[in-house]
DNA sequence: ATCCGGTGCA
DNA sequence: TGCACAGGAT
């Protein structure tokens, strides 16, 4: 009993420090970062798979100029896409995938896309995080965005190790991070880019910056590193 | 379990 | 020069 509301209030605590930091010091005005639009947030996801989101900022304005919908990029050759996403690298495989991401959603859902995980699931491409990460910012359905980086975070602050090789899989890990989201949608989304924007800053893979962060004296790991 | 991949940073 | 990067498909 006690143990249990020690660690909500730890969460709560964590929660709070997360999203003041990302008021902060946070990436808020990356752009699909304040679109509610599905698309404009499913190619996004796409670009920024195991690609920095740095690199995706310098074409993804481009990227939604030319092709704004589903329906737009069908009449692209894949040649084109492949050209355009080159820079951000695995431009075959993606461009191939956005084009049948793009041909699903204009034949299923009349080029709109469902606010409901298990059919986004079903989209080529669209697993777990990226079903997550529509819910949370095009459907105002607060989900934990467990990507490497939450991850990492989570595995220090909290000391919840994966027993899997690939923790991204993992349904624990999966509802711990559910646990650790707020349900109000907009600090949702604040907690859950402040953790991205903070582990990508701060709680680095290799050499966190212990000394700068907002958490370190909740983190069960700080004392691992200087 | 393996592969995709160019870019940026230490 | 090596390593990590908003994962998912095969």
């Amino acid at each position: 009993m006690q143990e249990s509301s020690q660690i909500h209030e730890k969460i709560e605590e964590f929660r709070k420090r997360i999203i003041e930091w990302y008021e902060a010091w946070g990436d808020k005005h990356l752009p699909w970062r304040n679109t509610s639009d599905g698309w404009a947030v499913l190619v996004a996801s796409f670009l920024l798979r195991k690609t920095t989101a740095t690199q995706v900022a310098k074409i993804y304005t481009e990227f939604l100029k030319r092709y704004p919908s589903p329906q737009a990029l069908l009449t692209a050759s894949e040649d084109e896409v492949r050209e355009l996403i080159r820079p951000l690298g695995i431009e075959h495989q993606r461009s191939r995938h956005l084009l049948e991401l793009a041909r699903e959603l204009v034949e299923r859902f009349s080029g709109g896309v469902p606010c409901d995980k298990d059919r986004l699931k079903e989209l080529p491409g669209v697993g777990d995080y990226i079903a997550s990460e529509v819910m949370l910012s095009a459907c105002g359905h607060p989900q934990p965005l467990l990507d490497r980086n939450m991850i990492r975070v989570v595995e220090r602050v909290f000391g919840v190790r994966s027993a899997k090789k690939r923790p991204h899989t993992d349904r624990a890990l999966w509802r711990f991070a559910e646990m650790l989201v707020p349900q109000d949608p907009e600090k949702a989304k604040k907690f859950n880019f402040g953790v991205l924007d903070f582990a990508r800053k701060i709680c680095t893979a290799l050499d966190p910056k212990c000394t700068k962060c907002p958490a370190r004296d909740l983190c069960i790991s700080a004392k691992y590193f200087k």
